[in-house]
DNA sequence: AACCCTGTGTGTGTTGAATCACAGAAAACT
DNA sequence: AGTTTTCTGTGATTCAACACACACAGGGTT
């Protein structure tokens, strides 16, 4: 299967790779789609492939016993999840859920394990990728603690606005859609308190917010409000 | 200086390295100690080096406007901190500072990069500290949100009595002395409420708490009560 | 000794945010 | 089209945790 081919070569992770390691490592992958809202692994599941997404959306979170989710992440095609496997990890830890119908291809830990071993450029991608992960995580929990929800809430924004911000007439559009629910389930907080901030917001004229559509209306501002650096956005 | 190579050969990352890597690396090493309560790095600050701790206690965390301390993790003697500067930051995030004297080792990262880019085993080593803390700090922040404060306080008793557990005669004791700012500072609450929650833990005996110091009298107990598989313990 | 200074214990407001409980609106199905 | 499900908006109520304010204990230090 070509297609399997060419995405695994068009990630960023794989760019060093030689022709051949690359078709070698393919040959020993598999691929597999998931309808939207099925897990693509739970916690506890073996963890013998790191997996890549190559068309869709995934998430990654976790459950409280009283059912409330966390959400740690969002995966976008082309990107790698579930490396922790990488790690020393045999069993997930965390919870992945396509949220749009997806594919991935799966990797064997220990076809990439061979592949690290002799490829020190591919080991120091891997390097980059789990130091700039735990970075976004590390400041995530930072944060997160001791910052009323409000603040936690612009935070949020201003760093989705960061990867899914695209500049309009209006100010700046996530181009991702995000249920009030969701923005909860990533900040600790419940989905009434976030439509409440968020209407307290838009009435500040700070935003403009939409059916699962937000717009910052002044995104400059609102990140000094929160004494964060103006983030650059990742789309046009 | 000699005592300088004896503390980086005995670092679990460097086990890989020959001898002659290991002195050359050491030549381009430099030593510092820091005095009790002063810090090893700011935010902001060119992150030229991986530190090493070689003596004392590292805390490593960050400050809200406010003036709040939001504790991330504590560094202890042969381990490596400020590790993030291999991920491609050119700039800390985050505040060290020395609990306690300490000394540390500083290597210089193109030294490092050096070896990673010739040392594929190193590269791997580098990997799995990088997966290590990243799990350790992806489950804090999914038991930290949606939690009460006493189920924060309780997960966190655990995880120290992981790596600080001793076990005697009244149950597991830890062995690191910790103020109950310090607690607040790591799960996110305040020196008062963490005061009380200890004490409602100890009148259902629970635990036994003096000065900085506390004894968890039923492990297992605890930990099915927070539904976390039980621990083993580290140290004796 | 007397003195600091850092921790700890407790009580009393005050409040931000969770919970509960609906109602209307838009999307997704069939 | 109509029906169902998923989202959103808003209020009333409750409660956990914070802020503030002291009092006291223990360890050091001089």
């Amino acid at each position: 299967m070509p297609e399997r081919l060419w995405y695994l070569k068009h990630c960023d992770l794989f760019q060093q790779l030689t022709m051949q390691q690359l078709t070698g490592l393919e040959a020993r992958c598999r691929s597999k789609t998931f309808p939207r809202g099925s897990p693509v692994y739970l916690p506890a599941d073996y963890a013998d492939a790191v997996l890549l997404l190559a068309e869709g959306r995934v998430k990654i979170g976790g459950f409280t016993e009283e059912g409330k989710q966390t959400i740690l992440a969002f995966i976008e095609p082309g990107e790698v999840f579930g490396e922790l496997a990488l790690a020393g990890s045999t069993e997930r830890e965390e919870y992945a859920e396509a949220v749009e119908k997806s594919s991935v291809v799966l990797m064997p830990r220990e076809a990439l394990e061979a592949l690290l071993a002799e490829n020190p450029q591919l080991a120091l991608g891997v390097t980059k990728l789990f130091g700039l992960r735990r970075k976004r995580i590390e400041r995530r929990l930072r944060y997160l603690l001791f910052r009323s929800n409000r603040e936690r809430l612009v935070h949020l924004l201003i760093e989705l606005a960061e990867r899914y911000g695209r500049q309009n007439s209006e100010g700046v559009e996530l181009t991702i859609k995000l249920s009030h629910q969701d923005l909860a389930s990533i900040i600790g907080s419940t989905r009434e308190t976030v439509t409440v901030v968020l209407g307290e917001l838009q009435s500040e004229g700070r935003l403009s917010i939409g059916r699962r559509k937000i717009v910052l209306k002044d995104l400059p501002e609102l990140a000094s409000s929160v004494n964060v650096p103006v983030p650059k956005l990742a789309e046009a």
